[in-house]
DNA sequence: ATTGCGACTGAGAACTATTCTCAATAAGCT
DNA sequence: AGCTTATTGAGAATAGTTCTCAGTCGCAAT
């Protein structure tokens, strides 16, 4: 998915909310699209100070809401937002328990296979309605395991 | 794992750690333990009023620091915090979209095998050095799915 | 038992990530 | 251009969680 394909993709999921794909959403989108993994809302306004904290918030929860952001609720103080699995595509988390930064990751077919089916048995035993599943590694990043710890 | 031997292995744990097992620490295992699923600070002090908010919080962490206790960021609102894996063995969750409840789950051994190996094959590619993983399963509960919705 | 001392407790204050408010502005439509 | 409605942004408000600190408890040595 081209970059330009993406904001098409953005727009047409807004309009279908009622919504407008203003100037500040679009920036929101360049942002997490440059910064390419689940990022702070630090990290936004600090890479795009033009956001206005509030709006980024505001916004992210638009765009969560229309399918084109996904929250990451975090283990740390700071929930992060990357794009959404539809624009994105499904991918999976290494989660640093040091610093709290978080990389994206992908898994072979088979291994999502298997998965999805066990998943699935288990939801419906449980009478459960599954939408996604979120599968993450949890433990130290190159950064952080490298120097001591 | 037996009721007792959970509190021996939680007393094991607090005294590595150079940690009391005091009455509030034994209280709080207490109602993890019948709670039977990952539960938020409300529910545990609606559940066992006698427990003060401040030190529910602070002995979750310190039982978490000790390994007894794993806290889980929620999507929602509220942390939840359930008796750690080597207590209750490895597992996963069923987590609501709707009412932010949490089920745990367990899933057959071939199919935490395959997982494993995926991620292990992932974190080594990644340079990353891994602790556990978590895999859940994000939907609508039985309670939720069945009026409405 | 008694004593001493450091760990623990609890009520509330403080902190801070996030959400809300509302007057000013921008977007889209005719 | 003018009209209508959504959006913006600065700050106030909210709320989950952590911190503070004076009083209490647990434990071990006497
Ligand atoms: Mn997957
Ligand atoms: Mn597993
Ligand atoms: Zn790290
Ligand atoms: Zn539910």
């Amino acid at each position: 998915m081209s970059t330009s394909e993406i904001h098409e993709e953005v727009a047409r999921r807004l309009d279908q909310a009622g919504q407008r794909y203003t100037r500040g959403r679009r920036r929101l989108i360049d942002t997490l699209l440059s910064l390419g993994r689940p990022v702070t809302i630090r990290e936004i306004v600090e890479n795009e100070p033009e956001l206005a904290q509030s709006s980024a918030y505001r916004n992210l929860d638009v765009l969560q809401s229309s399918g084109a952001v996904r929250r990451l609720p975090s283990p740390g103080d700071f929930d992060h937002f990357e794009l959404s699995e539809p624009i994105l595509g499904h991918h999976h988390h290494l989660i640093c328990l040091q610093c709290g930064s978080i990389a994206d990751m992908h898994l072979p077919d088979e291994v999502e296979e298997v998965v999805d089916q066990g998943l699935a048995a288990a939801a419906h035993d449980a009478g459960f309605f599954a939408v996604q599943h979120s599968l993450d590694l949890h433990g130290y990043c190159a950064g952080c395991s490298a120097p001591a710890n």
